[in-house]
DNA sequence: TTATGGTGTTATATTTTCTAACAAAGAATA
DNA sequence: TATTCTTTGTTAGAAAATATAACACCATAA
């Protein structure tokens, strides 16, 4: 895995690099808007794409917008996203059926 | 800075991502072979960078070298890295000067 | 107005990391 | 060979970092 997706980094570090309290990541996990995975003994571990992520949160909760909103974009994001990665599948399967068709 | 070069990982992690005991991450960085950064509470932060150096240190190591030859490598890769690239500046600047000497 | 959302703060427990010291096995050196 | 040095494990105790849960408070939504 690329070192940004890799979950190596703990929530203090986290709350330099973004600027957002711990309280506010912790929260945000809890919303459902991350999720960092754990070491064994239960110790938040984030990516950068973790703490990227972050920063567009904050910048939405700047926006006024609320956490339950942010999930549903981001689960709107996520089906368009799959939609589209469906088409182009599709369509390579389509067109390497009609290359040897003629 | 890139996601690579940043320190932002502790020392348990990279025992894990390296295979290699704290015991030993420590003695390397008193040997001088990496130099991690520190919280303000002094615990050690360090960087993917770090961790591929340390991988190479393991291996190293399992060839029978030293940690001060390893240290004396570091030393001279420094040396020619740092005359290749001085080479090429004075060989960008006589390019300059020469493109506009005819 | 009342309920919900977001965040700070506090308390207490657990996990993680730190340094320092001692021991031991193997390698290098006198 | 005898001695010193290198590397690593282990232990102990302190300090730092993180965890969860609860309470409070203000702002905003319903």
């Amino acid at each position: 895995m690329s070192y940004k997706h890799k979950k190596v980094i703990t929530i203090g570090i986290v709350s330099e690099l973004t600027g957002l309290s711990e309280r506010q990541i912790r929260y945000y996990e809890e919303r459902q808007l991350i999720l960092p995975e754990r070491t064994n003994g239960g110790t938040r571990k984030f990516s950068f794409a973790d703490v990227e992520k972050l920063m567009e949160i904050a910048n939405k909760m700047e926006d006024g917008l609320q956490t339950s909103e942010i999930r549903k974009m981001d689960k709107e994001r996520l089906r368009t996203d799959t939609e589209l990665r469906n088409k182009m599948i599709r369509g390579q399967i389509n067109a390497a059926f009609n290359i040897h068709k003629r």
